[in-house]
DNA sequence: TTATTTTTATGTTTTACGGCACAAAAATAG
DNA sequence: CTATTTTTGTGCCGTAAAACATAAAAATAA
């Protein structure tokens, strides 16, 4: 397999959005700390509970970012897409990892030393302002996940996580296919469900004909009827 | 009852911890748009859907962030304390309130025009880091939640509800009597589930001596009992 | 005061969902 | 290629928690 290294220069064009907001100088002092990780399908980018220590930003690929609950049940709180900054969170707040990242796929992320994007942040109000909003967002991202999780019934959840990978990560060119294959524990996990619940949905969805499954991979075939599922149970 | 009114002198010394982060320009351009409020129990402060436009920061009392669910129920999703900023996650995203502010209690609360913040923030990067450690702090907690409501039986998330009032509003001088008193109705809300269930759960903590109830009044006697519900279930 | 509404309390019924067991199929290892 | 592990698919059962039904108590209004 001939797969062409990916060097920094490959990478910084992605960094695009955040390199514009600094000066010559930090961005400088920045990439030269920048170093670049390949990970395969399952690999712990960090674990819940580690010291946090870098901003990351995935390239290429896919990930989620999950908690360990009661009896070691995980639930995915967030996934990331390429090109996207994550991993910053605890830092930010003074704690370890709160979360773990897993790759669901091969994952090319960038790394830069968190110490050198709070130095930075400290000066630079442009890149202060650039984490607000995204902080932000996720804070309401996660009020809303918390309602839905808890007060939706298993249809609901189930609609709403296809629904949600459907907006992550988009469909193939036929236009209904989910461009993520998910495990059935993966999506049993993002829905907070059990896996046998998330296969026996999954099926129902299927007879009646919102859906189309072939393996992992799954057609959205009724989106109207699946957003009513999602509103309404 | 003669109250005293609370001007504008008596609140810029809570505000201290914002100011200090400002210039003579900048503090003179904020403090001049401060207005101060007075809400009554159940008053609204302000309602999920609305535009956000404005900083908050409780000077007194107690209020709690919620947002409606599934068929109206109400899922509280943080509680506020003096002297704690709020309300304005929205803006910062660019959206309308996600949730609602909701006073426990009577409450003292001072507003900033958010215009006014986001204009400061975009030049000073020591108020951007004032509100990106917040940020991160309550995404921590938010996703902790979702897994614990999810996740937790019944009595674990009562018990979680009651250690997490005690530490968001602390006890009164005997040292075990929580100091603010809830409705059932709000605990149920708190801890995700029904009034019913919520009352039950009390009850059944009272007769295991865990707690005593006089009311609203809810006396913590054994924490370390209460603790161990909290994680064990 | 008395009347009305809201909150608290408790018992009963229903059901959504987790837990478990067991195959079949698929993926991975040897 | 065969052996082993992992994932997927179904059925059945038990139970935690919601839904429903009253009633007592407390708060609020008239």
């Amino acid at each position: 397999m001939a797969r062409r290294t990916i060097g920094i220069k490959d990478v910084l064009p992605k960094l695009s959005p955040l390199l514009e907001l600094l000066d010559e100088q930090q961005s400088e002092l920045l990439i030269k700390h920048t170093t670049i990780h390949h990970f395969r399908k399952n690999d712990i980018i960090y674990a819940e509970g580690e010291p946090s220590s870098y901003l990351h930003c995935l390239i290429a690929g896919k990930l989620k970012i999950q908690k360990e609950g009661v009896g070691g049940r995980a639930q995915i709180v967030r996934v990331i897409r390429p090109v996207e900054f994550f991993g910053y969170r605890a830092a930010f707040a003074g704690q370890n990892y709160a979360s773990g990242a897993v790759a669901f796929e091969p994952c090319v992320v960038v790394r830069v030393p968190i110490g050198t994007i709070m130095h930075i942040v400290q000066q630079n109000a442009k890149l202060g302002w650039f984490f607000i909003e995204r902080l932000s967002k996720d804070l309401g991202r996660a009020d809303e996940r918390t309602v839905n999780l808890t007060q939706k019934h298993i249809r609901g959840r189930l609609a709403e996580s296809l629904l949600f990978l459907r907006d992550s990560y988009g469909l193939e060119e036929d236009g209904s296919t989910l461009s993520i294959y998910l495990s059935r524990e993966d999506l049993a996990n993002l829905s907070n469900m059990t896996t046998s619940n998330a296969i026996r949905t999954l099926s129902a969805f299927a007879q009646e004909k919102v859906i189309a499954i072939d393996g992992r991979k799954i057609k959205l075939l009724d989106i109207g009827k699946l957003e009513k599922i999602n509103r309404i149970g």
